[in-house]
DNA sequence: TCAAATGCCTGATCTAGATCAACGTGGCTT
DNA sequence: AAGCCACGTTGATCTAGATCAGGCATTTGA
């Protein structure tokens, strides 16, 4: 189910993506801003809900402003992997393409805000420099994709887990730059397996693993305060 | 070592990248290209020739022209994966940025064609299709990133191998549209191994496996035969 | 021409992680 | 409240793939 927020008369158009300098927005001027303004609505999506199905095309985009994407791809026989967790401000959806074989689901509650593919394209044919905005989420996307690769093939299921929840500690909380120590983990057990390749069962033993040796401390399950940060390093292989 | 073809006078730089429509040469004018072209070299490359080193700063780019490029990350213990191949007539660099912590090396004999990062810098400022084109290809890197992590986390040592020996023989051979059941691997065992986060062994036994199963035919250790795709694909877990 | 090195294969064993199974807990519904 | 269901943990067992150990070509190079 779907919120929407509002649908028109954003004085500036998502000042969540600017005050980071990611997102798409600011690459564009006041009139541009304006005039994609009248196009565009947010929205409150609460978790689960799928924002973009592979394979079906879509007929838009979106700015993540604040919660947490998971991106998946899923295999004829049921298998799933979730290739890449999104942030704000990061921009959902595929460029240059109707569709992708890569869903995009919300993990949290995520407020984003949306505007539609010809709203999208006509800017990059007016601002080069918006363009060089998703240009550069792509590669960055192609680092942290690449990132994961080497976890995936290289890393033990021990240094898997540890890996995952460095990465999270460095996103979940936008305003903080860096990591945080305490944080909760938008991704059941399942969708945590799904994303290092192991089953929900490892994933468990080794977090309870690294709680038994004080390195972090759960409460209900997903709040988790990381006590050691030098211990969690070395359980990820650093 | 590094064997320079020449350096002046490219009548028409990068016909290959051309010919598909990829690479970033067709996305200039005539005259930007002779431009460009005072500014490129071709150079012929042998098989383990390091192009980018990880971390270490660059001064410039590379298409490939022919032959196949190997993308790997290095973690301190040594451990190795591989994040990519890339193929003519593919983009070699990262743009926007003086360093990656990816490595780049050829893995076969490959001819390139290099030029400076200032000039394509400068070309990305003339002309917005090249940027483009550049975007486009990070978007397929990532697309293919996201599907062999699928690979790595998903699928058993049995349908690595397969996948892998599909992958290739869609795309050793640039001028096959579509697959090629006659293929040469551009990799020894231990780089297919650190491409599917497995071990030599494990690879070999496959290999043997599926061709014993008569799936395939291996002269040499490197020239392979497909047989039977249907059973490649089903071995591969599509 | 004869080591020594490299690449690949195969066999025997070991183990990390999967699988199967049971149980606890908290949140819903009725 | 009672029952159910989704989620998470823990234990016992099994197995795919790692590890260890040879062995055989082919290449390198002194």
């Amino acid at each position: 189910m779907r919120l929407d927020i509002h649908n028109s008369d954003i004085p500036v158009l998502c000042q969540a993506c600017e005050a980071r300098h990611r997102g798409i927005c600011g690459a564009l001027d006041p009139k541009q801003l304006q005039q994609l303004g009248r196009q565009t609505g947010r929205q409150e999506v609460e978790a689960g809900t799928e924002l973009v199905a592979a394979g079906v095309p879509t007929d838009g985009y979106a700015n993540i402003l604040s919660g947490i994407v998971k991106l998946s791809k899923l295999m004829a026989d049921g298998r799933q992997q979730i290739v890449g967790l999104q942030f704000a401000p990061d921009f959902v959806g595929r460029p240059f393409a109707t569709s992708s074989d890569v869903s995009a689901e919300a993990a949290s509650t995520v407020r984003i805000c949306t505007f539609p593919r010809s709203a999208l394209e006509e800017m990059v044919r007016q601002s080069p420099g918006l363009e060089h905005r998703l240009h550069e989420q792509a590669l960055r996307e192609l680092d942290d994709a690449r990132e994961w690769m080497m976890t995936l093939g290289q890393r033990s299921a021990a240094e898997k887990v540890a890996t995952f929840l460095l990465l999270l500690s460095r996103h979940v909380d936008p305003l903080v730059e860096g990591y945080s120590d305490h944080l909760e983990i938008p991704l059941k057990r399942s969708d945590i397996a799904d994303f290092l390749g192991l089953t929900v069962e490892t994933v468990s033993r080794h977090l309870t693993q690294l709680r038994k040796a004080g390195v972090l401390t759960i409460q209900n399950n997903r709040l988790v305060t990381i006590n050691d940060f030098k211990l969690l390093e070395a359980a990820a292989g650093l």
